[in-house]
DNA sequence: ATAGGTTGTCGAAGCGCTTCGACTAGGAGT
DNA sequence: ACTCCTAGTCGAAGCGCTTCGACAACCTAT
């Protein structure tokens, strides 16, 4: 393993001057620099992380805080994490990655042991547990979700509430009167997951300024529940045409059981989805949908974590604007019978 | 920051009794230990990472190298990372995240700046850039995945040999004399991705064996994709009466086709997937299938590397046997007419 | 010529921990 | 009574780096 000092002592100067080479803190006379550099090339030298991170207390490690859960959809979640360390690699960190099962002690082991210098925690709730330590701690965050209470705190999420207001409207706009949502599994609301009931706002005051009439029926993913689910909105509400569906594993059951039901899409009922872009393009019919920008999220984070790290940064709130694209499963309502 | 020192004046003891206390490596008589204990909690002391790493040169710390690539299936990445991370943690590890971005330049910078003491090399090519690197150093490596040549490696993946004999032996049992192998779209096959070819010889040689026709087609995910590829195999052999499906993405669309087309599933043609259970029993028709063990990889993966690390273990090639679960897709071949 | 700045380099201290050797006390064996 | 071990503790060295203050060399403005 080589080390600072075979570098400097190959290049004929002093530690300090290496550290200062790659440091970029104080000048360096060109052809030091270039001898300098050379060394290290032929040595192959890589600076030592623990050595660093005790020297200079940053590690430039930030730690990436996913949920266990398996009912939240996995490919946003990866989606995400790659975006992260990604993103965090172009800035010359890494990434930790913690699930939850530690709970608010990862937070607590983190930093107190110095081991990331900042922490991007995913998946938050309404009143989330480790917001208390996060507030209370000098190391910085950036939050992928919205918790209740943001002050103090940087968050980084799509625009969920004007994401249900532009499903709505879109719906609305064709001449919908009647729609149903299909939302996620009852224990995500459960849970108090911000993302959910904030669409869930969303639709429903833009529903009552446009006079439409909205039915919201939370749902697990597959076949089985889906059939009922429909069953059940259909008898409730014969007259619903239009669905608004957050559920990426309820999507595809819903187009079967519609299709299965005699209910063409697009021609008798319109369908628009909140799911990832992918999904929405391979799913039977082509989805008209508000895509969930995963990528955009994580970089976002990082970006703010970077500036927060390098003391540029200051509290906010980004919510990423919602993008509906039309696709084939929506179109006009039928007319009324 | 609490620090070591900090602790053992409060506990009325030296350094060095602490550090033994919170390694094991030396005996503590009960009262010293429970007093060190005490001031370890009241302090509320966290060992500083990277003072532990730089004197004991191990930084506990697994490094997780996943693959950028978005045309393999996410779910069943981000199942094995979680495991990957949550084993990790129960044996003292934490985990850092990779992505293919680097390339093999990941594993010299990891292995050159002791950031982790061993690795997890995902998405293994057959002759993939980083197995000299690998090979050449003194760090442990378990790979998730099987290349062309282990020899120095320790491994761990699905036995894809024996699961595509398995899949063929369940519809050659029922009786199907013409199976159709639906496959991972062509790049994976181009990348020459160990997985692939070697399910697709298992397939081959168990048909020989049993005098079963055997057509294999790649397919890109989707409905488009998929649509022209069913039209071409039952064009070539329109006697086809089984398929087996190794593409998460193709599933759903075979099955909207089949049904379309006119053909019921399990009456007139059967299906076996090769995919993450949850993916076979949310599918419109509930597959027979044989499950990808993702947390199973994970687990035995970080176990294999532990035991590397405390110097018990050995290279040895880990394949899971395959399970196949029998479920409504797959029935007796229909009676030729 | 002289005071005052720059610029480039070095030496040394110290980050918080692990670990080795040394030392003390008490118990076992003779 | 005397040696020999073992268990329990301590002091000090050192891991590889960053960073501060010092200093020499040179430039610039008086």
């Amino acid at each position: 393993m080589v080390t600072l000092a075979e570098v400097a002592q190959h290049a004929g100067v002093s530690a300090s001057t290496v550290s200062y080479v790659l440091s970029g803190k104080r000048s360096i006379s060109a052809g030091t620099r270039q001898r300098v550099e050379r060394s290290i090339q032929e040595l192959g030298y890589h600076p030592n992380a623990g050595a660093r991170a005790l020297a200079s207390s940053r590690s430039n490690i930030i730690a990436l805080m996913i949920p266990l859960r398996t009912d939240m959809y996995m490919p946003v979640m990866m989606e995400i994490a790659i975006a992260v360390a990604t993103t965090a690699r172009a800035h010359g960190y890494d990434v930790l990655l913690l699930t939850g099962e530690e709970g608010p002690d990862a937070v607590r082991r983190v930093t107190g042991s110095g081991l990331a210098d900042a922490m991007i925690p995913m998946d938050v709730e309404l009143d989330d547990e480790r917001l208390p330590l996060l507030r209370g701690t000098d190391r910085p965050s950036v939050l992928i979700g919205l918790p209740a209470d943001t002050t103090g705190l940087t968050c980084v999420d799509l625009d969920f509430g004007a994401t249900g207001a532009l499903c709505l409207e879109h719906l609305a706009k064709l001449g919908h009167r009647d729609i149903a949502v299909i939302g996620e599994a009852p224990g995500v609301y459960e849970r108090h997951t911000g993302f959910a009931e904030r669409t869930l706002d969303g639709l429903r005051s833009r529903s009552r300024e446009l006079g439409v009439r909205l039915l919201h029926r939370p749902c697990e993913g597959g076949y089985d529940a889906m059939s009922v689910t429909l069953a059940r909105i259909f008898d409730e509400r014969p007259s619903t045409t239009g669905f608004v569906v957050q559920n990426e594993s309820a999507v595809e059951p819903l187009l079967a059981l519609l299709r299965q039901s005699g209910r063409a899409v697009p021609e008798d009922v319109s369908v628009v989805a909140i799911c990832p872009d992918q999904l929405a393009m391979q799913a039977s019919v082509r989805l008209t949908s508000v895509a969930i920008p995963a990528q955009e999220m994580g970089r976002r984070a990082v970006e703010l974590l970077v500036a927060k790290l390098e003391g540029q940064g200051t509290d906010e709130v980004v919510l990423l604007p919602p993008e509906l694209t039309v696709r084939a499963s929506s179109g006009p309502a039928p007319a009324t019978g």
